[in-house]
DNA sequence: CTGGAAGTTCAAGTGAACTTGAAATCAAGA
DNA sequence: TCTTGATTTCAAGTTCACTTGAACTTCCAG
């Protein structure tokens, strides 16, 4: 039989799988525990990954990329029944982050507009630079 | 003498305070503790404020507004040697916090680039779509 | 066989800006 | 006086994504 000319899956440590991703062997761990990885075989305890891990891994980081926390990405890859097409379990997710990351846009232009005008100021006192203030809150117009 | 004339600094409890300002008392309290307020009268243990707290209170929130941390009002509020005008004091801080504005900016613009990216996606598995990504941490480029 | 590198678990620490809880005190109206 | 509500202090909890530390075990080269 050809045993040989067939690719056996080389079994990695977890200090290889944190090199090949860039990664702490730490945060792979992490990962497992926060149910993004599945637990791995393993050898005299310790774990054993075959080289599919680094897929996963690239996974998690294209959806943090993209701005996911660790619980969005797990429900990202094992929240679904069974074959539910990456299109939509993006777009189950995505909509709702565009929507945050917009906000989180916005927030930080209307900061660009008050520093930029701070360092305009002239203002005798900080006190004066805070006059222009609506008088109490009203960070979200009702 | 016109005594009744003179307007008597009202005393203020802090809750008043914290409804004026639209805060928590226990942020009042905090604001207190981290040095951004100093301490105020006490009356049977009780802080006594006058109206004026509600103007440092209201140079925290532009502060806050403009992206600063409770360490850097602090400097701004207290950490200068006497009679320094707000101009300075600002420009100070403001140049450092715009540029790190800035960073954050880009990073959620290239977030929205790719959520819209996802959005689109028409790959057959997760791993296919991470595929697109550079080999390895390719985050800052070099 | 030995020493050191790398692996294991589990709890706790990190940073930011507050909030919450507990236990006690105090003011004021019925 | 009773009771309610506001206040006090202090420590600890919150959220997030990991990291760090302690105390062991295992692998491998020499």
């Amino acid at each position: 039989m050809n045993l040989k000319s067939r690719p056996r899956p080389k079994h990695l440590r977890i200090g290889e799988i944190a090199d090949r991703a860039g990664l702490r062997t730490s945060a792979v761990r992490y990962y497992e525990s926060a149910g993004l990885l599945r637990h791995p075989d393993r050898v005299n305890g310790r774990r054993r990954y075959d080289e599919t891990v680094l897929e996963e891994l690239a996974v998690i980081r294209l959806a943090q990329l993209a701005g996911f926390t660790v619980a969005e990405i797990r429900t990202l890859m094992h929240g679904f029944a069974r074959p539910t097409p990456p299109s939509e379990r993006w777009r189950k997710l995505a909509n709702a982050k565009l929507a945050e990351v917009d906000r989180k846009l916005a927030d930080l232009e209307h900061m660009r507009i008050v520093l930029r005008s701070l360092l305009r100021c002239e203002c005798p006192t900080l006190e004066d630079c805070a006059r222009v203030l609506p008088p109490r809150a009203a960070s979200r117009p009702g």
